[in-house]
DNA sequence: CGGCTAGTACGGTAACCGCCGTACTACGAT
DNA sequence: ATCGTAGTACGGCGGTTACCGTACTAGCCG
């Protein structure tokens, strides 16, 4: 059966909301090369069917604790969304908010990190 | 007299060339207050006349060897262009180069912190 | 139930970063 | 020559970061 399990678990995750969401702190964010990485495969992901794709979906090259982590900066950053559904966690990148508030910049930087990969 | 000291000094600046400048590297060197402020205040003074500015142009809420040790991020990180005019050093954007490689992002980047300060 | 998979929280380590003050050099002006 | 101004190099300090391994929880499946 498709037990399709919606927004399971209670915990909730904390994001900030985008009235809180400072360009430094993305900036900072996305200048990891493990997340800008993630960035970049979520973004790949969510054009794909179902928007959002599991933590296991991008392969890292560090280890799963690490990935949480790298994971935490992006969400608290605002740059991702992150709920739980049955035992994944789905991210995705909070393009609506990014781009109200900072037009422009996350094609920008997500184009800059595709076209820096072909090289 | 007019004395202008073109490009005086023997001391020449290390610079990346363009093809060494790396995403997270400009990004990391853009993600920090005093240095975001840096490259908006070499944005608007560009505009002006003859192009660039001497640090001391900048005010800072950082003591003189901070603010020397965040233009050489920004430099290393291929950011900026420093050069030596007298005994100032003259700052100026590298959006030739930033443009090529990252089309966009530098503009994006200082609109954000524009629209960032009028908040 | 037991076991599997996905992800986490914790604790520790080594590196890095932002900041400063002090002491110094480079140039221009007097 | 002397002084003032612009910027630097160095060393140190405290906070943050990236990383890991280990031990753990949450949900799913048989």
């Amino acid at each position: 059966m498709e037990r399709v399990p919606t927004t399971t678990t209670g915990r909730e995750l904390p994001h900030p909301d985008r009235a809180e969401i400072r360009l430094e702190t993305v900036l900072h964010a996305l200048a990891d090369p493990v997340r800008l990485r993630i960035a970049h495969s979520l973004d790949a992901f969510g054009e794909g069917a179902g928007q959002g794709a599991a933590c296991s979906d991008v392969e890292l090259p560090v280890s799963p604790s690490t990935a949480t982590h790298h994971y935490r900066v992006l969400r608290e950053a605002g740059v991702i969304n992150q709920c739980y559904r049955g035992t994944a966690k789905i991210n995705c990148l909070r393009r609506a908010d990014l781009d109200a508030l900072f037009p422009g910049l996350l094609d920008a930087v997500l184009r800059a990190a595709a076209r820096q990969l072909k090289r």
